[in-house]
DNA sequence: GATGAATGAGCATTCATTCAT
DNA sequence: GATGAATGAATGCTCATTCAT
């Protein structure tokens, strides 16, 4: 087993609270970590509980302490992952007013996490939807959300109101291949690149050209 | 096993030479078939060579003396869809001329096949990405296929060279998206308004909204 | 943990070497309990440690501590509701002179103890065959004792020494499996006719007929 | 795997049909026969997969091939045991009139086959009531049907009529007890001697001394 | 003494593939 | 070529027991 952080270690203030429940869910987390390696770059389907067993250093009854069972780790994985991603946007979105700044950064801020850790990123893009049916029920679930929040920018922009039914839902899949499609390529561009390229397909038509250039020109990058 | 049509049976004229080749591309068609609605019903990794071998009637040990396997059948299944899908799409493109008019009629052919089967259609945005890297890395190979054959239409309109690199790629990872969420969900609505919606995210960005009306005036599905 | 009764608590007089000695057997008492109902229930095999801490509300380290394991606990178990058929069968013959009278009584005494406590029966009746080599060495010797005591009664009635050998074996034996099988169909009868029945079987080829009439007519069960 | 007989082996007449139903048929009974030794000798909780496996000689697919898993076949080994029985009893049986004789008779064959085969009569007597829900059904059905016969027997003597209720079953329970202890203690006595002392037990309380007497003086052991 | 997280050997079962007939 | 019984490595999971805190 790995190594505590200080503030784990005993002898920590208030050691009594803290330590079995911190502690758990540390060892929980770590698992979670490890797991996020092992499933992206095997594949679901290839990896064995053993595997992750191993790669974290643990024992497989432990493992089956903090988790159900192969799958239940790998949803945990997924919601751990969507969950980082949330915070990201979180704070993409915290100093932006319009929500043409807002969508321009969170679009960012995605594609900022998914070259940063295109492990996770991978967790989400190619694994979540082949591993089991309530992977890809998250995974539909996920991009679903996301295609709602694009379409709340429709009420901005009165020609945006033209475009088909469909448009969100096929913006947001789009990008989500194209992603994919570099991920899997190893092919991970700079991220600025990548949101250049993928903020005309999915902003441009809601947005209009003209405010989508004046957003570029802003840093919207913090990496 | 099932029976054999007239000019396979046994008695054919020039059965040496026909009989053996022709039967055993019979068979292999027929496994081919069953193959598709086993693995799309249960999916790739659910599906056992058992199940497909019990769906169609024959032995394990045919199955084997067809395929090197269940991938190697997989794939099979793939292509063989993927063929069908190019020949419906090549008698779509006939008899048009203008590259917009054979973009049209080839979208609309896609929609139309998947509607007419949608166990096909599953097997190709649903299971392929699952089914390993094999079939994945087809999979990927087909879309930028698609992908390629979309942006032979950019020369059509000067407006479309300012479109961004990646908009093909989205445009048709957006359209399985779009699709493969409405086969899940047996959501299938008529493939006209399959078409009106995809045309419009696909198509109207290269050709137009006008270009694209007037082909949208035409019938352009023929069930 | 539950609240200790008052004699028990902390604080009470003697607490030094009486608590730490009394407090333990006074846990492993209630561990014993609690584990009766958890193994006549689940049955012994079907039982995990856990189950048995679970339901009494301790830590399996704990339960360790008071036992070897698993087996060594459902054996201390099995001793405890011996211990306690003992003494109901002390109480039982005290008041009688004969051996008769005794025999009668204690058949009594036996059959009020398994209508009373169903679970603690099964521990015996049905539990301890099943339970492992150790368990069921001592089920049989337990079985063996009440035949060696049963046959005393030989010298009383000359007839009764033309019976077999294995008369009181069997006896025994007879009133064992029918018991379990009125346990295991829930029929639980009321004692005072599962003692008529069985006493026939057992206590009428040694006693005689007349004999057991007359033991019979006597009020012989307490409840 | 071990030779086959004779009429089993390749080239032997009516292959076609024989061959694969025989075989299978064969092999089955094999895997049975070994098991019976395996589970008799382990005790069926101790007892894996892998074990009989590895004492029959085939491999552990096959094995799933023929059962659906541990206990089924256990279940199986107990009706082929029980079966043999019955053909045992069915033989006894055969060449008596009065009820009386037939009932010796079978319990003079019964006596012979657990003498005969200890493991296989270990298997309903000492297993059975341990091998899980389904197995102890079985057994107490079997037991059930033995007393169910006994009774049969009372219509020829009206002194048994005035048995008690539960005498077969009692006598039933003693024997099966009496016999699985000579079983465990692997002190299996002549199969004449256990019969005179059995007999005693069961069935002179309903065919009376006098009877009993006459019939022992008849050689009723066939080994 | 008490706690419960960690351990890891052990188990039943599946299934793609082979090969004797 | 066809057949399907046989193979056995691989897998997910359980649970009695230990031991650091």
């Amino acid at each position: 087993m790995a190594d505590l952080p200080r503030h784990l270690a005993r002898g920590a203030v208030g050691r009594e609270r803290l330590s079995r429940e911190a502690l758990a869910s540390y060892q929980r987390d770590r698992i979670l970590i490890t797991a996020t390696g092992v499933f992206a770059k095997r594949g679901y389907q290839q990896t064995t509980v053993e595997h992750i067993v191993d790669a974290w250093g643990g024992s497989v009854g432990s493992f089956y302490g903090h988790f159900d069972g192969k799958e239940s780790c790998f949803l945990a994985v997924f919601d751990r992952v969507v969950e980082q991603g949330r915070q990201r946007l979180a704070g993409a979105v915290a100093g932006e007013e319009s929500w043409a700044a807002q969508a321009y950064a969170s679009l960012g801020a995605l594609i900022e996490a998914a070259v940063a850790e295109p492990l996770a990123a991978g967790i989400i893009l190619v694994e979540a939807p082949s591993a089991g049916a309530q992977a890809r029920k998250r995974y539909l679930a996920l991009l679903d959300e996301l295609a709602a929040r694009l379409r709340g920018g429709r009420s901005e922009r009165p020609e945006a109101l033209a475009l088909p039914e469909t448009f969100e839902q096929a913006a947001v899949g789009g990008t989500a291949y194209f992603l994919q499609q570099r991920l899997l390529a190893s092919e991970v561009d700079s991220a600025a690149e990548l949101l250049a390229e993928t903020s005309q397909v999915v902003l441009e038509p809601i947005l209009g050209a003209a405010e989508l250039r004046r957003l570029g020109s802003t840093p919207a990058l913090a990496g």
